[in-house]
RNA sequence: GCGCCCGUAGCUCAACUGGAUAGAGCAACUCCCUUCUAAGGAGUAGGUUACAGGUUCGAGUCCUGUCGGGCGUACCA
């Protein structure tokens, strides 16, 4: 079905063939919502961004642009020129009436698109190694991910949500070495915990299991590995139970070691010398990154023959590629900023297109605990859990802090706020306009039986009308967060929506009224319901009916 | 030093990617529950968008510089 945004161009794209002027020297026709009501419900700038081309004042643009254009009158009320050359439209109420019988038609599908249909994508996210329980710190990560994933899924297109990791790694090794001193001071053995050990409580539990487990019979080797296989099979659970809690389920775990153990390690970096882009110096092998910009070259295998983390990222995304993924998209932080353009230019050497991966990056959560800046680490046991915060305020405060910010902005978590945060928390908000449709609904089914369709013509009360159009917007809005991928635009979008149903619910009875009139109110509310409902859905929170 | 990100109300953040009079939530103050959930609503107050220039019809948004904060700048990940 053809949107508004969509219809309004191609009527002003018609009207500007009027005019005198190539193809492209057309800008883009922009429509956007004015901020203030009286300038309509949809407004474009074409004439202003035109007036540069055709050297004409922009309001007699808009005159010409206005004087050709033919609409439909069953879709628009009226048409305007106002300020520098804007051209204003106002919706028809029959238009509205439309809409809102399509919402209530196509129920909890309202919202998804056809516009990434055919593609496959692939989100990577979270990617901990496993040497601890997951902290807020990956919360704004995992949430971010699998937020994006799912708008993604909601424009039609085909997603896998990945994690990658490494378990062999120096972290590991110590991690290993960490168990099995507490597993033997379990045994009562004299020993202490490596220097820079792992000092978390965790790292009893897994002792202990070990102890449950096998009795005596680890202590007498050296070889670390069953402890720090236990470590890596006992985290991975937590993880995944954690991941569970906050509605995250991952298709895959991608262990880094498979690309050591299918060559892809030794034929990335043949393909590289192939093209002169890598070379031997000072017992190393570098990577010619220069030649993509950088001001230096970059190791891709130490002298000690350990390749650095940028070879097997470079391997992995050419496996994602081959795969045969359109697009892949990487959540991670702020540290990562200056390194993954080395990937990109690692999968460009080997020949891939550097545009199939997407990077997705977000800043550094600030921890705030009584007052003060928290630095966290894993190793020290310095960290707040994310099982810590859901046990406090639940999953779906969780989510929803993380989702309601812009990912490209610093944030601030502060536990004490988020803890007593209950019942100010603007995500009940959301759910308490859902759960109190509910019930005004069920009062309804109580006390009436409709026998036909209602009669939305009834709803011509302002706070009806605001509240019909905000509804409508919502295709747009998930085609806006999933694009950008910003899924606070949702958030924003779906208070916007709350407040507007509130003004209704305040302004308009249902209950009480004319049998009639109860029926096309119930409709709306019905409708107001499925967009939360389907809003909260995306963003992986629930929607109760009772609160 | 260099690179990337950020700086908006007292606090935490929006602002549809360059549009019209910069908006919410907390906190403060004044009101509103015999009526569908007051986890709500109406209102008041709060701003030179860090600062200084520039680009153009138009700048919180783009460019330059300054100041402040974060993250990088490894033969760590």
């Amino acid at each position: 079905m053809l949107s508004m945004k969509d219809y309004l161009r191609d009527i002003i794209s018609n009207s500007l063939q009027q005019f005198d002027i190539s193809e492209d020297e057309i800008p883009e026709i922009q429509i956007e919502k004015p901020n203030q009501p009286e300038h309509g419900d949809a407004a474009s700038n074409i004439a202003m961004n035109l007036a540069s081309v055709l050297k004409m004042n922009p309001r007699k643009i808009a005159e010409q642009i206005v004087e050709e254009l033919e609409y439909d009158g069953r879709k628009l009320s009226g048409i305007e020129i106002a300020g520098p050359g804007f051209i204003n439209f106002r919706y028809a109420e029959n238009y509205l009436f439309n809409e809102l019988q399509t919402i209530l038609n196509q129920g909890e599908t309202f919202g998804q698109s056809d516009s990434l249909e055919g593609q496959k994508i692939n989100v990577e996210f979270v990617s901990a190694n496993p040497t601890g329980p997951l902290t807020v710190g990956h919360g704004r990560n995992a949430v971010l991910g699998d937020t994006i994933a799912n708008l993604l899924e909601w424009t039609g297109a085909d997603v896998d949500r990945e994690y990658y990791f490494n378990n062999a790694g120096r972290q590991m090794r110590v991690l290993g070495k960490s168990v099995r001193a507490r597993y033997l001071q379990e045994l009562s053995h004299d020993v202490e915990l490596p220097e820079d050990g792992y000092e978390g409580e965790y790292i009893k539990d897994i002792a202990q299991t070990l102890v449950n487990e096998h009795g005596k019979k680890l202590a007498d080797t050296e070889d670390i590995t069953p402890f720090k296989e236990k470590a890596e099979q006992l985290i991975f659970e937590e993880i995944q139970a954690t991941l569970k809690r906050m509605n995250i389920v991952m298709d895959r775990f991608f262990n880094e070691q498979e690309v050591y153990d299918d060559g892809s390690i030794d034929e990335t970096v043949q393909k590289l010398r192939d093209k002169d882009l890598a070379y031997d110096k000072d017992g190393a092998t570098w990577f010619r990154t220069t030649s993509f910009g950088k001001d230096q070259d970059t190791v891709l295998i130490k002298s000690s023959g350990e390749p650095t983390y940028r070879l097997p990222d470079i391997a992995y995304h050419a496996n994602k590629l081959d795969r045969g993924y359109d697009q892949c998209i990487d959540v991670f932080g702020a540290d990562h900023i200056d390194t993954y353009p080395d990937v990109l230019s690692g999968i460009e050497a080997l020949g891939y297109d550097r545009n199939k991966v997407d990077v997705v990056v977000y800043q550094f959560v600030t921890i705030v605990k009584e007052g003060k800046p928290f630095k966290m680490s894993t190793r020290k046991a310095n960290f707040v859990t994310l099982d810590d915060l859901m046990d406090e305020v639940g999953s779906d405060v969780t989510r929803f802090f993380f989702e309601m910010r812009d990912p490209n902005t610093h944030l601030e978590f502060d536990i004490a706020e988020a803890k007593e945060a209950g019942d100010k928390n603007p995500v009940f908000y959301l759910q308490y306009a859902h759960a109190r449709i509910h019930s005004i609904l069920r009062k309804v089914e109580q006390e009436y039986s409709f026998s036909s369709v209602p009669n939305l013509q009834l709803l011509t009360h302002e706070s009806e009308t605001k509240l019909m159009k905000s509804l409508i917007r919502f295709p747009e809005m998930i085609q806006s967060a999933a694009e950008s991928r910003e899924p606070h635009r949702l958030i924003n979008y779906l208070n916007d929506l709350a407040s507007h149903f509130t003004t209704f619910y305040h302004d308009c009875r249902i209950l009480g009224q004319e049998e009639d009139l109860v029926q096309a109110r119930s409709a709306l509310s019905k409708a107001t319901a499925q967009v939360l409902a389907n809003g909260l859905g995306i963003l992986g929170i629930t929607a109760p009916e009772e609160m």
